[in-house]
DNA sequence: ATCCTGCCGA
DNA sequence: TCGGCGGGAT
C-alpha cells in the first residue's frame, strides 16, 4: 500500500486514487447520493440577501432555527438590505433570537450592511458581480464570515460554482477513504472537489445538500448506520469496523477517535 | 445532556 | 488550541 500523498505547505490531504481515478469516483458517489435522497431543495430563499442572511444566521445552528428568524425578519418587512441596514439593533436582536448567538450575529449582519452601503452603496447585485475569488477574499474580511459562510454566499446567493465544504464532508470522506486524516484541512478538502468535479454551479451545490442529508441520517457521528448507506458498496469504513470487530458491525472504527480539525 | 448547514479572540 | 456565543429540538 502506497503512502498518503501528504506534502508540506499545501499539503493534499488525499489518499491514492481508486482505480479510474477520483473523478468517476466521485460521480459515482453523487448518483448513489441523488438516486436514494432525490433532489434536495437545499437553500429555500427567494432573494439572495435572503441566502446570505440565512448564511450568518445558520453558523452551529440547526435550520429549523434559522428558519423562525429569517420569518422573524420577514414579517418585520426586514428581509431587505436597506430596511436591515437601518433597523435598530436591538429590534433585529429580538427577531433573531431563535437563531441563538443574535447579539453576535446582529453585530456581524450590520457589518456586513455597513460594507455593502459603504462600498457599493447597497447594491447587492453589485457586490455579487464582482469575480469570485475577489469576492471570497472580500467576504473573508468581514467579521462572522469564515470559509464555510463565504462559500456558502458565492454557490448559493452568487450562483457561483463553488464546492462548500463543512464537518458533515470531512467526516464522511474520512470514513469513505478519500482523505487521509479526519483533519483535513478546509481548502484542501475543497481543492479535492474542485479538482475532480465539473465546475458546475447545481452540481456543486447539490452535492453539498446531499452530503448534510446523509451526514443527518445514516452517515452520523456515533454509531452510522451503514447497513441503510447507499455508499456503503465504496466506502472504506464498513469494511474496517467488520475487520475490527471480526465479522460483525459493531463498534467503532479507529477513525472516529482522532479529533477532527 | 447533546447536537445543530462556524467563527473569533485569547 | 480552547472556550464563548445561546436558543431550540431530541
Amino acid at each position: 500500500m502506497p503512502a498518503p500523498v501528504r506534502r508540506s505547505a499545501d499539503w493534499i490531504a488525499v489518499a491514492p486514487p481508486p482505480s479510474g481515478g477520483w473523478g468517476p469516483w466521485l460521480r459515482g458517489v453523487y448518483d448513489r447520493l441523488l438516486a436514494h435522497f432525490g433532489y434536495q431543495q437545499w437553500w429555500p430563499a427567494e432573494t439572495a440577501f435572503e441566502v446570505i442572511v440565512g448564511a450568518y444566521l445558520t453558523q452551529n445552528i440547526a435550520w429549523s432555527n434559522v428558519d423562525r428568524a429569517i420569518r422573524a425578519l420577514r414579517g418585520a418587512g426586514l428581509l431587505e438590505p436597506a430596511a436591515l441596514h437601518s433597523a435598530p439593533p436591538e429590534l433585529v436582536e429580538t427577531l433573531i433570537r431563535p437563531a441563538g448567538y443574535f447579539r453576535q450575529k446582529t453585530r456581524r449582519l450590520k457589518a456586513f450592511l455597513d460594507h455593502l452601503f459603504t462600498c457599493y452603496g447597497g447594491d447587492l447585485q453589485a457586490l455579487l458581480r464582482r469575480p469570485a475569488d475577489e469576492l471570497r477574499g472580500e467576504l473573508l474580511t468581514l467579521p462572522g464570515v469564515g470559509p464555510e459562510t463565504a462559500d456558502s454566499i458565492l454557490c448559493y446567493a452568487a450562483g457561483r460554482p463553488v464546492m462548500v465544504v463543512d464537518a458533515y464532508t470531512r467526516r464522511t470522506f474520512h470514513r469513505l477513504g478519500a482523505f487521509t486524516g479526519p483533519d483535513t484541512p478546509y481548502d484542501a478538502m475543497q481543492a479535492f472537489f474542485h479538482a475532480h468535479l465539473p465546475r458546475d454551479g447545481v452540481l456543486l451545490g447539490d452535492f453539498h445538500a446531499q452530503i448534510v442529508a446523509l451526514g443527518k441520517e445514516i452517515c452520523v457521528s456515533r454509531q452510522p448506520r451503514c447497513d441503510a448507506c447507499p455508499l456503503a458498496d465504496v466506502c472504506a469504513y464498513p469494511r474496517e469496523r467488520r475487520a475490527a470487530a471480526g465479522g460483525e458491525l459493531v463498534g467503532t472504527a479507529d477513525r472516529d477517535h482522532v479529533q477532527a480539525r
